[in-house]
DNA sequence: AGCTTCATGTAATCCGTTACATGATTCC
DNA sequence: GGAATCATGTAACGGATTACATGAAGCT
């Protein structure tokens, strides 16, 4: 349901053309929202169909379109943000196969971990570079955003961001730490199981693989 | 995709109505993977229809079907266990909201905030009770699961379940965290911002509400 | 001339949610 | 007799993914 608001609050920013704002989903934002092309167009034009976004056609050569929020658009993010949600029931893939890894063959049990701990830490690395940028004054769209906005209000709009930011880069150090603790855990269990209680205890024969 | 893994995982553990399904979603197991009587059933149609489940029709007075895994679907299973999956783009809510939270009122931040702290905290109640239940045997579907497996591959079964409420525990852990450090920021945020640089201290008026 | 990037979209399909329908059994 | 629980579903809709289509601008 929210692929419209990240929308919105994304226009509010700056306006932005679909493609732009595919760009940055695929840069820093993406990890706050993701979508593709044929998700992001089509709902641009229904927004604006709808009243809460401006469009300003550049006919000039290209045939594109700049978005921009309109009151009404700002309204309705005010809303939103306005009404309570609850968090989604969880439904995440990597819990699922998690609980049932003895079904796995241990060298895949082991790869599926380490790509969860290389792909968790590429995200840590790209939600802490965000942050940065956002407390640094780097980051495009919020400086964008505060020249429109008067000085009182800069450190609330840079301070939600970087909570938001800072929260999705604990997740992400925590779950480095879960795939860590996994791949030690494998290495446990290999250690000891299909012994018949009676095995030799020669575990160095093991080493390589 | 993995309502069906979700469904195989779960009926290897012991045969059960979609009925029953719901329930386990509904208590332990919804925190791993969650999903209404609305698609439980038609998938599970699905999947005997494929040759992955085996239906015993029970016509004596219900009519109700108990699903159990075929040879196909425990190796359908173990096809999807053994092949790496990456982690999907993330689409939190809660994430995008509190990026934008200088948008909404300060008492609908707030509220907004507890309510996120309350539905993490109870989500770590459950999802600890869960683990607990793991680990001290009384877990019925584990149980159950235990009983048809060899001794020496209890601990393997038991220890990645453990691994999987354990990560959700942490996670639930970290957002409490975070959202009470958004509760903080939000009443230092009030504390300072509309002041034109030359209000009165007087703090302590505003004890109320 | 050909490749990459910019720029916008359609179509098919699937997954998930919400709302509603139905009827038997069990417990009070 | 009436309410709660057991048990299975249908229908409509909306949101998301994948694949494909198209064409201009800019660079090499």
């Amino acid at each position: 349901m929210s692929l419209k608001f990240a929308l919105l609050a994304l226009l509010t920013g700056s306006p932005m053309t679909g493609y732009e704002i595919g760009k940055s989903f695929d840069a820093s934002v993406g990890h706050v929202w993701n979508a593709p092309g044929s998700q992001i167009y089509p709902e641009l034009r229904r927004l604006a169909n709808a009243g809460l976004l401006n469009v300003e056609e550049v006919p000039e050569g290209r045939r594109k379109k700049i978005y921009s929020v309109t009151a009404a658009g700002r309204e309705s993010l005010r809303e939103w943000m306005n009404s309570p949600s609850t968090p989604e029931p969880t439904r995440e893939n990597h819990f699922l196969k998690a609980a049932y890894l003895d079904w796995a063959d241990p060298e895949a049990a082991q790869a599926q971990l380490q790509l969860w701990l290389a792909a968790f830490t590429q995200r840590l690395h790209i939600v802490e570079a965000v942050r940065d940028s956002l407390l640094n004054g780097t980051h495009p769209i919020l400086r964008e955003r505060l020249r429109t906005l008067p000085t009182d209000q800069h450190e609330a709009a840079t301070a939600f961001k970087v909570f938001a930011f800072e929260g999705m880069a604990e997740e992400a150090r925590q779950k480095i730490a879960w795939a860590e603790r996994g791949l030690e855990l494998l290495a446990r269990l290999e250690r000891t199981p299909a012994r018949p209680a009676d095995a030799p205890a020669t575990q160095t024969a093991r080493v390589t693989t």
